[in-house]
This record gives structure tokens, sequence and C-alpha cells, in this order.
DNA sequence: GCTCTATATGAAAACGATTTCATATCGTGT
DNA sequence: ACACGATATGAAATCGTTTTCATATAGAGC
């Protein structure tokens, strides 16, 4: 492997010289540009970026943690961020946390390593607490979940928004039983089911705790939550669900139990996945901006390491809508 | 930031005392170890990765190329190449190339500048020709898509046995009309069409070249071919398409028209995505074993890395399995 | 008591880049 | 003709590790 040495040797010029042309110093005369261009082709030498990163501390490089990047939703967002990062030179590194506490706290090792210059977190599984002593060695952010104690930039959708419309929507379809589904207590969830308790309690109604149900994330489950309703005396008539995974788990067991959407059951997704429009019944569903909320987190990222930004305690809140179609 | 110089005062002993006690090098009492890790963890010292890197020249690293992270067969296959690389202790590098040749080949780079130890390709756009120079500076793999004139190792399904068995299957329902459908002519492609044209050509059957559609690639794609084929005269009665995507945009089309899948037009899918069995009808489907391929690709990946396995110019062939369901 | 090997430690030389510092030359305004 | 800033270049220090080399001590075998 060539080394700048090597360069600087074959050019007839000092290492310094090189260097100044590989990192567009100034006052390199042209003729000696040249030559240690044509140099480094003839050797086709490419700098060792490893020795670069310890004198200059960079990595370009953004570690990105997502809970299961075979979620539609994470997949889209790694890939917008992806798209960002690479605009400017930047390489993603996928951290899949697979919801693990311990391995979530394993990928800060790269920010105290110096291996990555800044990480962005799409899922959280650690506190706040827990989190902060690692900002002392590079910008951390939140994009989609967030930590309410954090002192860091958070983008997120305004998930209570969210869960405020797809409920205000089933109430205005007529609908009076209305059983909840959510994962597990993420910042995402939580407000969510506040949005959903909101509206449901502006429309003088009580919520009905057997109708809330936690922990409930793949298709799989949402067959499950429709047999479940099914073995319910005075069944809901609606469902809210936490995502179109879910809701086309639902669906799909009501059917075959020769239930009708939306008339023996209205389902409301959320995510505005490709599945939702293709389902018979499509899926009426909240959409939320995937692309857009990655692309602005990686933006913000991007902008805290260029020190253009401050890394300060403010929310982005960006925007959701409901999309209407026929489970409802 | 505290370096292995601060440590090696805090313990009162050499930098090289320190390093073997991070290295667990033998010969280090047992007593200046335990000063060593106390010191270590009274600093919250944290070796400099870049330095490692600079010295031992390892990464702990490696690239995966994909050309779209959100088509669920690569985050599939890349979170199941994740699991294994954590496993031992390595990090992903994710390589978006979206499908762009000049992209794919800046990925290159990383591996020509140590910043990773491997590079696996699960996609491929640059010809064996342009990507074999690189190979000097690291191993590099494929996985799935591969180029025949390749001398390195590649994990791949049988696409032509999948072909073959997705036909064979139609022409047992008794269609005599297949449609085919592919995205562009990488490997994965032109194996699979070669398996299909071999059991039609089995058959006694010439195929048709107008009913030979290519650059399939979304539901909209999939949209978009079944009205070409409602608007051919004498359509065909069966298609044989690239994805589920495909499938399931040609079936919700067709549906639209009021055509009945499948007694008027059959429909194969491949990659036995999660769609391919919530649709109305379900999708018949090819099964490609995703995790499998990922996890062996990564597993050879590390053995090459490791020194256990040479890097030869094999074919590591997993199997295909057709899933029967409704759409045939 | 003497040699020889195994164990233990530190000083200093790598690794391959960038940057500082020193120095040299070239214009240009007086 | 002289001074001074702008341009151009190289030697050497630096980043934070690991590893080599040299050296020291302890124990084993005679």
């Amino acid at each position: 492997m060539y080394t700048i040495k090597d360069v600087a040797l074959e050019a007839g010029l000092s290492q310094a010289t090189v260097s100044r042309v590989i990192n567009n110093h100034p006052y390199v005369s042209e003729d000696k540009k040249i030559a240690v261009q044509k140099a480094m082709t003839r050797l086709g030498y490419v700098p060792n970026s490893s020795a670069q990163r310890l004198r200059n501390l960079k990595t370009k490089k953004i570690a990105v943690l997502v809970s299961r990047i075979v979620n539609p939703f994470f997949s889209q967002l790694v890939d917008a961020m992806e798209k960002r990062a690479a605009a400017f030179g930047f390489q993603l590194i996928l951290c899949n946390t697979r919801i693990d506490k311990q391995k979530e706290l394993e990928f800060f090792k790269l920010l105290v390593s110096k291996q990555v210059d800044g990480i962005i977190m799409a899922s959280v599984e650690n506190s706040w607490e827990t989190i902060e002593p690692y900002t002392q060695y590079g910008p951390i952010i939140y994009c989609n979940e967030y930590d309410p104690e954090a002192t860091v930039t958070r983008i997120r959708l305004d998930q209570m928004e969210g869960g405020y419309i797809g409920t205000k929507h089933l109430l205005e379809k007529g609908h009076l039983k209305i059983a909840y589904c959510q994962g597990n207590d993420s910042s995402v969830s939580v407000n969510r089911r506040k949005g959903f308790l909101k509206a449901v309690t502006e429309a003088g109604i009580e919520p009905v705790s057997e109708w809330m149900f936690r922990d409930v994330y793949t298709i799989e489950d949402g067959r499950n939550i429709f047999r479940r309703i099914h073995n319910i005396p005075t069944p809901p008539t609606a469902v809210f669900s936490g995502s179109d995974e879910v809701a086309a788990g639902i669906i799909n067991e009501a059917k075959k139990h020769g239930w009708r959407v939306p008339d023996d059951l209205a389902v409301v997704g959320f995510d505005n996945q490709p599945i939702a429009e293709l389902l018979d019944p499509q899926i009426t569903t909240i959409n939320q901006f995937t692309t857009e909320i990655g692309y602005q987190s990686m933006e913000v990222m991007l902008q805290i390491i260029n020190e253009t930004r401050l890394n300060d305690a403010q929310d982005i809140l960006l925007p959701l809508r409901l999309i209407e179609r026929q489970s409802t």
C-alpha cells in the first residue's frame, strides 16, 4: 500500500506539499500541484482514513440507532437519512438495537472512541439520565422517539395530534366504543395515547381500560387482537391501531370470521405504509411523512457537526395527516 | 479526552503496560493489571479507535452494498447480516447505491482507505472487470447478485430453479399463455428468466416476446403491467412476476377492472413478503430464505477476514421453495 | 552459586496523515 | 535600492495507539 511518503518521493516533493494538494490548501504552485496529482494517480494512491482521522478527529460517519430495520418505517427513515448524508460525503453506520438496552449502550461507544461524528436516535431504550454523559463526546439528537428530559434537539412528529385526529375521525363516524392498540410505552406511544384520550374525553366518553391493548407490534399481534375483541361480549365497534401492520392483521382476521370492515368493525392504522393502499378494504391511516423527518434530522445533525447550529433543547415538530380510505 | 498516556500516569505505569492490559497480553502481573483497570474506570477511558486502526489495520466494520434499503428483501437481508456481525463485534456500514454505478464505485473507496475490513455486494452495478482491482485492498464477496466472471465467493439463491418451479407450477395449473416480468438484467433476473424459459420450452411452448416485460419493480409498475395486459387482444392467462410487490400491483389493478384472480389471470410473485399473505387473494410466491442468505454471507465474510477460509471462486447455492396460495 | 528460561516492565519507534514553524522567493510600493 | 507582505516549500512535531527492543527480576535445574 502506498503512503503519502511514496507520493512525495515519486513527485520529488515533501509530504507537506502532497498533503496540501490533497486538502486544497492555498499556497501550492500550479506546477507542483499537477506533479503531485500525477504522482497520486500513477501510484493509485488513496489516503489512509484512519491516519486522517487520528489527526483531525473527523470521521464523516454518523450512527443511526433504530430498533428494527425491517420495520418499513425505519428502513424508509434510514433511506432518507442516507440520501441526505451521502450528499455531504457522510456515511451511515446502521445500529440495530433490537429493542435491547444493553445493545443500545454499546453503540454509544462509537461516539466515545471517535468512530462516528454524531448519533441520531430514531429509537430509544435508555433514559436520558443514562445517555446524557455521552453528549460530551459528540452530538446526539433524537428523531421520532425522544425522552422528555433530554436537553438536545428533538425532531419529531406531532403524535398527540396524530392520536387526536385519528380518534376524532372515528368519533365523527359515529363510533362510541373505540379500542386502542399500542406497542410499549415509548414517547411516541405516550403522546399518541394522550391524543386519543383527549379526543375521547372531549366527546364525553369514558375510556374502557380492557380495550386499551399494549405490546402490539406485528401483523400476527393484530390477528390476536381481533380474536380477543371477538371474545368480548359487547365488543368495541372501532379500533385505533398503532401501525398499518397491526391494522392489516386485525382486518385480515376479522374477515376470516365473517366480520365486515368497516360496518362491523372500523379500523384506523398508522404510518401509511404501502399495504394500507393494497388491502381490501384499503386502510384509513395517518401519514407520517417519514422521508421528511429523516431528511430534516440528518440536516440538523450535519448543521450541528458543521457548527452552524446549536444542539439545544428544542422540539422540531412535523405535522401528521389523516388519509381516509375504506376501513372506516 | 483522556489518552493512554493519562491512564499510564494515573496508574503510575508505562503506556506499554496499559496497552498490554487493554489487549489482554500475557506477561502482565495481576496487581498492575488491576491498577490499570482501576485507572481506566476512574478516568472513564476508552481507546481512540482511529489510533488503534492506524496501528493494526483492522476496523471491525463491513460495508454492505444494497441498491434500495427500502426494499423489504434488502432490509431483511441487512437485518440478518447485522445480527451475525454484531455477534462478533462488527458493525455494518450501509451503502445504498440507488442503482447508480458511480455511487457504487465510491463505496469501494471505503476498502481502499481502510475504513472497512470487507465488502459484501448484495447488489451489483459495475462489471467484475471494474471491481476486480479493488480486491487487492480487502475481501469482496457477492451475496444474491453476482457477476459470472467474478473469481470470489458468491453466496446466492438458485434463481434458475426459482424461475423453473414457479413457471412449472403455472403450467401444471394448465396455463399456456404466461407473461413474465423482471427488473433490469441483473444476474438474478437472467438466471430466473433462464429457468422460466427452460420450463416453457420443455412444455413445448414458444415464448412470446411481447409478454416479457422489463424494468418492473414497484407496486405501481405492477399496476401498469396489468393495464398493458388488459389492452392486449388475446392476453396471457398467467403472469410470473419478479416480486410480490409487482404481483400485488397487478392483482390490485386486475380487481379494479373486474378480473378475477386466479380465474381470469393467475399471478405468481417472488420473495414471500408479508403482503403476499395479507392480500385477497393471497399470493402464490417463491420463498427466498432471506435471513439464511444474509446470515451465511456474513459468516463467510467473517471467516475470510479471520483467515479461516479462502475467498476463492466458489458458488454457495441456497434453495428456493414455492409457496402455493390463492393467486394461482 | 551459576546459568538459563519465563515473566514483567518501560523507552522509543512505528503507523500515515496534518500542521506548525522556519525559511526562501517574489512582487510591489516607496 | 530597500522593506514588507504574499506566496511557496520542507523538516519536524503531532495525533493515540501497538509493538519491538532492551533490560530486569524470579525461579528452576545443575
